[in-house]
DNA sequence: TCAAAAGTGTTCAGGGTACACCCATGG
DNA sequence: CCATGGGTGTACCCTGAACACTTTTGA
């Protein structure tokens, strides 16, 4: 390859991982604690180095799949950060992503050889560099997307309860919602479908198993 | 300063500007012919590449002053472009910018220099990179901040009548708007002041002048 | 006097919000 | 039989959309 430009100052790109999930009815944020320098022993975001044969979506990607063993994840760019001393260890331009996943399908004993560990976003430690801002930032995109694309079900499994979609806009959004107005309203939402299961384990009655099915999912009316 | 990082890659890091404004009626791109290798001879947006002594941010800033000679401008991150083969000189990696500029304010002669122009979105030519890109994202972003957040003021002189303020708000959002609605919704917003001056530019009759007053900006109810 | 843009209120419908009771079941 | 969570419909209000005529003045 030719190189035409020289001259030009050169840095180190990083990514950084916001991970949602509800862990225990939490909704929850993947922190490791750094086990090396710079901000040895801190809690902070998972990040890695882009490499020079891999783009810096697919950087994020890597990153997540090395600690999740998932692949295939919905990850969004929440911005880059670039000041001059966002790093003590040296000047490092840094992309921030978010993803949702759902914590089931994580493997454990992949987190707890990383130092991972679901930390509920009430009980955040103080995290290294600009970890915190960009948690927030995510967190705020998170928040305007919830209503207006299907982005709740990357953190559900498969099959969900109405109560526990609904108490997970409750969590996100941060309000309490009226039963009969969020049903009325997702179930005019062709891409929520009702399935014949049924979940024992949250009542005696039982409580009828719903399923996202992207198939019918219109862009233009989505709205929950 | 202590180095912790080793054997990582290390990469340019550039920015690129779309700066929007309203030049004779058509909302606008200011976009350069290249001079330079690589894309020579194409158009493109203006960028430059992130020096060793600046943040990221404050690069966009030195860019868009370099060409327009404004300072203090609002500038919003719009993304960062990282594919592999996105620059054809060498792998570089990217952060978008997308500035609102009041036209008038632009030094022309610099302009020039820079063989810059305003280039109306109707009628834009094919750009180097992935820059076509970066502009359709930085407008979509900006057609969703129109109707929350007091952006539109930034494009306008201080003063300016309705009938500019509808139509521009015409021209971003791509549709038509009912007068009677448009005015009452407008003045609903305490930022929005009427003054004593009077346009006669435009009309036999004269229009009123509004300003743009940020001091009664609130956040939580504006809407347009 | 006329052309051209400025300025001004009301009506109506649809969507969003508030609200309370019965149902099914396991223990 | 009772405690627990599941499931259902209606009334009202308010916001957003549709709509037409008068005013001013320079040429």
């Amino acid at each position: 390859m030719t190189t035409f430009y020289s001259d030009i100052a050169r840095f180190p790109v990083s990514v950084d991982c916001v991970i949602f999930g509800i862990n225990e009815g939490d909704l929850s944020v993947l922190l490791t604690k750094r086990a090396f320098e710079p901000e040895k022993g801190r809690w902070s975001l998972m990040g890695g180095f882009v490499a020079p044969d891999e783009g810096v979506d697919q950087a994020a990607k890597r990153v997540l799949h090395d600690l999740t063993g998932l692949t295939d994840i919905y990850m969004q760019q929440v911005g880059t950060f670039g000041s001059l001393d966002r790093d003590p260890g040296e000047r490092v331009v840094s992309v921030a992503y978010c993803a949702l996943i759902n914590v089931d399908q994580t493997d454990d004993s992949n987190l707890r050889s990383h130092n991972a560990v679901w930390t509920p976003l009430s009980a955040m430690p103080r995290l290294g560099f600009d970890h915190e801002e960009m948690v927030s930032r995510a967190l705020q995109m998170v928040k305007m997307k919830f209503s207006f694309e299907p982005v709740a079900f990357k953190l559900l499994p498969q099959f969900f309860t109405m109560t526990s979609l609904q108490q997970l806009y409750e969590t996100v959004q941060g309000n309490s919602i009226d039963k009969r107005n969020f049903r009325k309203r997702a179930l005019e939402n062709p891409c929520i479908e009702k399935t014949d299961l049924i979940d024992k384990t949250s009542s005696r009655r039982g409580a009828a198993l719903f399923r996202y099915n992207a198939t019918n999912f219109n862009p233009d009316t989505f709205r929950l």
